[in-house]
DNA sequence: TAGTGGTCTAGACCACCAC
DNA sequence: TGGTGGTCTAGACCACTAC
């Protein structure tokens, strides 16, 4: 008897089957973060392994920030949670001291179509659907976005209602297409605003631009969205935390 | 009898203890990376607890970067290993598609001195060193660097030969001064060259400039350098990866 | 009060490395 | 071959949460 794991190679050790089994069951869905999943004496049962065998495997994903221990009450799935972009790229607090408010987000487009080199190299498909977004602090347009994600991930999601929007995408993906985004890779460099940009941002063309690329991956490790954004150089603020 | 833990909350668990024990000792640079720090079985006879409960104090510390196990070998300390920081900053090609050398490092300035509000606010003290360098790639300058670090931290430090100086930091900071930076966080925003960076980076006055200022921290998470570092915003690229 | 995760133990066997 | 870390077990008791 293989003790319940999924498909893995029999040549690993307990633990890390039981996490790639588990992760498993994260992308497709078993589980959602409103309801603990089974306790850690059950997944032993259910596994055949021992408690502590449990415990490492759930350790690992902890680490990964895909669950939540609670004491007393259970282990959860966690809703992502790097979501705060606005506030990684601008201050928040304007130049003259004043606290900006909570920022807003405004859908521009969303269609199928081909998508830039970048995205279709990152992506790993031409097959993509492009969101359009425009993010607001104060009612000031400070970030103009490009974003691709894959049709066969998304399937549907140009017909979506925009009521189905909040202010934030990643809970959508989630929520709608199971997609959960785990990691990403943000590369941050300076330009100069072209036409349309320019009139979005309410800047001049050829202004200072801040641009910032990112590959966003599920928990699984494929990228599943290239986005580019791009806001005024003036005042634009990365924060970024090294380990 | 108090398991031989130094002075630390008795109500906290062993391994957190026994953790912050380690720390300490890691801090006061009881260990160097060349020899195993004692093995699992002999810390768990030292401090009177389980093997297990030293592997979680070890596990802890190994996933904070600063431990490194070599399975049959021992337990090492992990020399800093973050300091590739130049090419976090610009592409490793230039714009022609050629591949750049190894990044140069230029000693300018080395003296005590008031640092400006920022650094004194990030490390919490007027008394300070100053360090100016100037960085290369294929000898073309891209970086300057301003670095202000606690004299209490590094004293005599702007004594040394410029013998004990490679093209790193922190490598220095660890060999003479005990000091082990663990993590840091930047902050990366746009501005104009002053006069002085502009001669420095073969720029002119007021040309575009990307700025990235960091505080670093050491294992005990006290500040211990603050930087600024300048480079022309053309061409530059900074990599982030988020969790 | 029952069930959950949190801590800790004492041992077993394995894989790997250095001598 | 001996010692190291790597995996795994089966249990104990504690702290906390929900009902």
């Amino acid at each position: 008897m293989s003790k319940g794991f999924a498909t893995t190679d029999a040549r690993l050790p307990a633990y890390v089957r039981l996490r790639d089994t588990l992760t498993a069951r994260i992308a497709a869905g078993d589980w959602t973060p409103d309801w603990p999943i089974p306790s850690e004496a059950r997944l032993a049962r259910e596994f055949d392994v021992s408690v502590g065998t449990v415990r490492k495997a759930v350790d690992g994903l902890v680490g990964e920030g895909l669950l939540e221990r609670r004491q007393g009450s259970g282990t959860y799935l966690r809703a992502p949670s790097f979501n705060a972009t606005l506030f990684r790229f601008f201050p928040m607090r304007g130049g003259d001291g004043a606290p900006l408010s909570i920022p807003q987000s405004k859908m521009i487009l969303r269609s199928v179509t081909e998508g830039p080199a970048e995205a279709t190299e990152a992506l790993g498909t031409e097959d993509v659907i492009k969101i359009v977004r425009l993010r607001s602090l104060s009612d000031q347009p400070v970030l103009f976005e490009e974003i691709y994600i894959p049709r066969a991930r998304f399937a549907g999601f140009e017909t979506l209602p925009d009521t189905a929007f909040g202010p934030l995408l990643y809970p959508t993906y989630f929520e709608h297409f199971g997609v959960l985004v785990k990691r990403a890779t943000d590369e941050v460099s300076f330009g100069r605003a072209s036409d349309v940009v320019a009139q979005q941002l309410h800047i001049k063309t050829d202004d200072p631009l801040a641009v910032i690329c990112r590959t966003a991956f599920d928990v699984e490790d494929r990228p599943v969205e290239w986005r580019i954004a791009s806001g005024s150089a003036e005042g634009f603020l990365y924060r970024s935390e090294i380990n």
